[in-house]
DNA sequence: TATTTAACTTTGAAAAACAAAGCACTTTTA
DNA sequence: TAAAAGTGCTTTGTTTTTCAAAGTTAAATA
């Protein structure tokens, strides 16, 4: 038998990293203050996981205006989607046995 | 927008116990020594996630005999079956979205 | 000008993960 | 029968990860 946890990627084992991913796949772009509030997580520790998604390729950071207020906002690489997709993948399989 | 992660269950954000748990869905028992190898994970390590797994009450310990040598099983315990599957329907339903 | 907001960075503490070694017991092998 | 090996841990100590809280910088608003 195959070592069902092999092709989980370690990025993904943070159920925090995995929400933000899980909300890019569905949003082009969202706000630094709107996954704050959706995750329901402190600055730092938000900001130290998408440093960690960024660090990684997985996300994008654009530093941009809404009217003449500084909007940081995050989307998902090519290469985000794939790693998401492949883990997603790697979790269905170790489960689809049920 | 509601929290997606918060539904997840933090003994579930481990890899390992994730693996054991899906292990134990589709087998009714299953020894350390086969555990340690499907999984690939040294004794101590695997001894203390499955006590982790012990004290929640996920999964249970036989001490018994293959002929005359010792063998330890581990079963899921029904309150072991719905937490994980609780904890993969949050998962789908954090994904599904896409 | 004082305060607030955005988006961090830094600091430090707590928790978790992990490998390696040790251990008690039994069984097998030389 | 003495040594070696296997089972299933526990203990020890290190490394990694997580997280909150406070500090920071720059712009905006009151």
């Amino acid at each position: 038998m195959k070592n069902p946890i092999a092709d989980l990627n370690k990025i993904f084992d943070s159920r925090i990293r995995l929400g933000v991913m899980s909300i890019l796949v569905v949003n082009d772009e969202i706000s630094f203050n709107d996954l704050k509030q959706m995750l329901e997580l402190t600055d730092g520790n938000l900001a130290s996981h998408l440093n960690t998604l960024e660090q990684a390729e997985f996300i994008k950071v654009h530093k941009g205006f809404i009217g003449r207020k500084t909007s940081t906002t995050y989307s998902i690489t090519n290469l985000g989607k794939q790693a998401f997709k492949a883990h997603l993948d790697a979790l269905e399989k170790m489960i689809k046995k049920l």
